[in-house]
RNA sequence: GGCCGGUUCGUCUAUCGGUUAGGACAGCCCCCUUUCACGGGGCAAAGACGGGUUCGAUUCCCGUACCGGCUACCA
């Protein structure tokens, strides 16, 4: 029999998750899912420093947005409960003593200006970053240079301590990695982690092992910056004994600014001008807001798809990818080795192609919103789903349909008027003043009707409906945009059509 | 500095030794549209470099260059 697929993923609550970390969410989900298998979220607060109010909750709500849901977290609950690190403290101790016992880790009471002098102490050109290693552990205070009874004597006198790792000499460590192969690390080039911190949480290393190992994950997906300290893990996993129940690996690769080279980060996203964060993120501290995908107007499907793409594909020439597709599809082994450069051009075009396959009757509540922060009231849900239907091609974002689709429910805020003046004659009055009484009196409302009925007018007038389309639109929309003016007049109707011409008219008059 | 990873059009990418190196975004041109878009058609655009292996390398191996990640009692 087969173990069960348990995937996680392990988010610090320190801010707003930005798409690096809403990809590997979506890889582990996608992984898990495809497979029958679960998918836990565990919340990695063990860094109590960094502890930001509210960002567990963002978290959660975010994922719902993207429609990721935990079959298992401190929310859900689950079989493994609790799955906050912080509330998991008293669990770690006993590994980390376990393996000073078994020689492979000792205490350390360097305290924090011991170890800022060692570095400055003994760096040079060739060295600038210290390591605490095999080498310079031999010079400092701990349980390796210090005799057992000094240890006992300080351990009893309560002084504050660590427990590091004892990085073994010139050993290879080597692992698979799903994504990249075979990979290998020298033991005597990595230094001596700290497992277990002073304030008795443990840091990262120490913990990602321990509840991986409890919680029965099956495989680690995460991102290429945790693969230097992968050897740590590795051997934390031998040390502890439960090398036969390590999950297999996956670095996945970095998701990098569209300009230059490197991480992408908030930064970016703030200098370049589009959203970094998958939802909007408020500051508790600056009360200052970060905008994310969701808040721009892009559609959970897409912004899954374009996250999904980015360090993927399926081998095809497909693009358009749902999340069930994602599901049945996916593969870890056809994720990229390479970083892949962000571009929120493609991104926009992802969520362009998501609003056009969306039925409109979907779009309808996410757009309502828009129009309330515009200040715009629609009260007539036929109206709206009309105006969608007949907007929704030249939206990229969910704010567009306010400024594509805002004259269906109010008069146009700003009329053109400059756009028809100069070519304006008694003739074109004439004719608008006629098409008023015609509309008036026509016995059917339909988008062709009002065109035949327009063009022939025109004909009679002997002016070309070309001159007279642009007219009309202006009075009708207001600028020159939107779908075609029939289609607009047969929408709002007749009464809002003729009035619209009617006050136009009366507009020009005055110029 | 050290360690690890990466490298196909401007960008995301296809290619699992033999292709006119394909698609998409962006760009440019044309058509459609008596608005703006959508859409359709087209153009331009790539294997970092140097060695091998091979009848044949974008593909396999080595080196170089460049880029990135890590180098905290942060994750």
């Amino acid at each position: 029999m087969t173990k069960k697929i348990r995937v996680r993923f392990a988010p610090s609550p320190t801010g707003g998750l930005h798409l690096g970390g809403v990809r590997t969410v979506l890889f582990n989900y996608l992984f898990a899912k495809q497979n029958g298998g679960d998918f836990i979220l565990r919340i990695e607060d063990t860094d109590q420093t960094r502890f930001v109010e509210g960002a567990e909750a963002y978290i959660f709500n975010t994922l719902q947005w993207c429609g990721i849901v935990p079959d298992e977290s401190p929310l859900h609950g689950g079989p493994f409960a609790p799955y906050r690190q912080s509330e998991r403290k008293a669990n770690y101790r006993q590994f980390a003593e376990q393996l000073v016992i078994d020689g492979f880790a000792y205490y350390a009471f360097d305290t924090p200006a011991d170890l800022e002098a060692m570095r400055t102490e003994y760096k040079t050109a060739e060295n600038p970053s210290p390591q605490y290693n095999h080498i310079l552990r031999d010079k400092m205070r701990n349980s390796i240079t210090l005799t057992p009874d000094e240890t006992a004597t300080l351990l009893a006198a309560g002084t504050p301590y660590v427990i590091r790792i004892k990085m073994p000499l010139n050993e290879t460590v080597t692992f698979h990695d799903m994504i990249r192969g075979e990979v290998n690390f020298n033991t005597s080039q990595l230094d001596d982690k700290v497992l277990l911190k002073a304030d008795g949480m443990p840091t990262y290393h120490l913990a990602v092992v321990v509840d991986d190992y409890q919680m029965k994950i099956t495989h680690a997906f995460r991102g290429e910056e945790w693969l230097p300290s992968a050897p740590v893990h590795l051997l934390l996993w031998k040390y502890l004994g439960w090398k036969n129940d390590m999950p297999e690996w996956a670095h996945l690769p970095l998701i990098l600014k569209p300009d230059g080279n490197g991480k992408l980060s908030k930064r970016d996203g703030d200098r370049l001008g589009f959203p970094v964060f998958a939802s909007d993120w408020i500051d508790p501290k600056t009360n200052e807001t970060t905008i994310g995908f969701k808040e721009r107007g892009f559609l959970p499907e897409a912004f899954v798809n374009l996250l999904a793409m980015l360090g993927w594909n399926d081998g095809t020439d497909q693009e358009i990818f749902s999340m069930e597709e994602l599901i049945a599809k996916f593969s870890i082994d056809r994720v990229h080795k390479g970083g892949a450069k962000f571009d929120y051009e493609k991104a926009k075009w992802y969520n362009h192609e998501w609003i056009k396959r969306k039925p409109s009757k979907e779009l309808e509540l996410s757009i309502q919103k828009y129009f309330a922060e515009a200040g715009i009231t629609v009260t007539d849900d036929v109206l709206l789903a009309k105006a969608i239907d007949l907007v929704k091609d030249r939206c990229t974002l969910l704010p567009d349909f306010v400024t594509q689709a805002s004259f269906f429910f109010q008069l146009p805020e700003q009329i053109d008027i400059a756009a028809v003046k100069p070519k304006w004659d008694e003739k074109k009055n004439m004719f608008f003043n006629e098409l008023i009484r015609a509309f008036e009196l026509s016995a059917v409302w339909e988008a062709t009707d009002l065109e035949t009925e327009f063009k022939e007018m025109a004909a009679a007038h002997q002016l070309k409906p070309g001159e007279l389309m642009l007219p009309l639109r202006i009075m009708l929309v207001g600028g020159k945009f939107g779908p075609g003016v029939f289609d607009i007049a047969a929408t709002i109707g007749r009464t809002e059509t003729v009035s619209r011409i009617k006050k136009v008219l009366g507009l020009i008059e005055l110029n």
